[in-house]
DNA sequence: TGTTTTTTGCACTAACTGGTTACATACTAT
DNA sequence: ATAGTATGTAACCAGTTAGTGCAAAAAACA
């Protein structure tokens, strides 16, 4: 028989409370950010977001390791490792972009813990696990390139990494500003396209050598 | 003889207190800044700030204005329509890197800026002006290049342009949790240098043809 | 000198903020 | 059943914030 549901769920409003924390703090960053506002979207009790999560600061620590685990872990699954290093290298370079764009929060969060020099990641440990993992992905795609003749030799894997997310999330990240600068409007289905294989053939021209375009 | 030194200066009174905005603004963003902060730091008082700048929010539109102005102004000093086209790109590579590296309040000033989905920014029509003598300048040497058969055709200016900003401003504004992700200090000088050099190579591989990297 | 204008100090407030207290209600193990 | 614990609510607190009112002080001017 159906078991009914339960009017008291820890688990769910625990959730509740974490998902409208990351609206909260990607909308507004970590400053900006109203305890009230989140526990009233999450239509719990504010009291309830500081038994769970201690204070607003840590609450804000939660949120962002598991912002950054969900990226990393998502990453993995594209077996980057089963494809042929150029098709490696393209379909990493589609995955950022998707994801940036899927996920808007991600950057904002991590601009906000720019803001804030980074001093609620240093304290994550599985971060720099997942980290670890990730470069070592890339360093082996352009290895393989690099064995098979078609990537050119002596490329960093992180500035690499750093290129790839570079041209994704600066263009999403300052939208609002790119849209004044450039007087274009940078959302528009046909732009996004646009950009994407820009940045396609950014990296492909930096990494191939010339006959592998 | 010497005009003995005046103790009341409006202009030198409001130019310490948008000084002083600018780093309050720029370590704090708009939502962290407080104004108290900006009138103590610019030794003037709050009252001084409401006269001259009616509000926060005006405040800060006076300081983002003034910002881009002055880096479109330096874009503009370089001369870049003498130089051979790709000359002419690499000044430019090199010069938002160095502009980006030594005023870090720009970059954070955007960055809060974009937080506020540059309601500031649409206001001013100055910035406008500026920016599309920007864009038309580098349209100006794309042309030049392609021309003179160093360039690849059909680039567009404005992917360039996003593409020569996004590479120096990510790496710096996320160098605090770069550093953890890369476990790396990315702000040493060799490790900067190192930065300033791949990313010429990634704009002169995007840029140029094959035979003239 | 006297008058006007600009600059300054500072107390004040009304709203808001993160965090807490006291209390109530549901669930679970014995 | 009941004692103990987990979950929930609302009112409250102390500190902080952007912004103001007002009058004195200082400079500019007549």
């Amino acid at each position: 028989m159906d078991k009914k549901v339960k009017v008291r769920d820890a688990d769910e409003t625990k959730r509740r409370l974490l998902q409208a924390a990351k609206a909260e703090f990607a909308k507004n960053g970590l400053g900006g950010a109203r305890v009230d506002e989140i526990s009233e979207r999450a239509k719990a009790n504010k009291r309830m977001l500081y038994h769970y999560f201690g204070n607003k600061d840590d609450l804000f620590q939660t949120v962002l390791e598991q912002a950054y685990l969900d990226i990393r872990n998502a990453e993995q699954k594209l077996q980057l490792d089963s494809l042929e290093p150029r098709q490696a290298l393209e379909t990493l370079v589609r995955f950022t972009w998707n994801y940036y764009l899927r996920n808007p929060e991600f950057i904002t969060l991590v601009n906000s813990e720019n803001l804030h020099r980074a001093r609620h990641l240093k304290k994550s440990e599985a971060i720099k696990v997942a980290s670890r993992r990730f470069v070592n992905m890339v360093a082996k795609i352009l290895e393989r390139g690099e064995m098979s003749g078609v990537f050119r030799p002596g490329i960093d894997a992180v500035q690499l990494n750093i290129t790839i997310a570079a041209i994704g999330y600066y263009y999403l990240t300052n939208r609002f500003t790119g849209a004044i600068v450039y007087e274009r409007d940078l959302m528009e289905a046909a732009a996004l396209e646009q950009r994407l294989q820009f940045n396609i053939e950014t990296i492909m021209r930096l990494v191939c050598r010339p006959e592998h375009f």
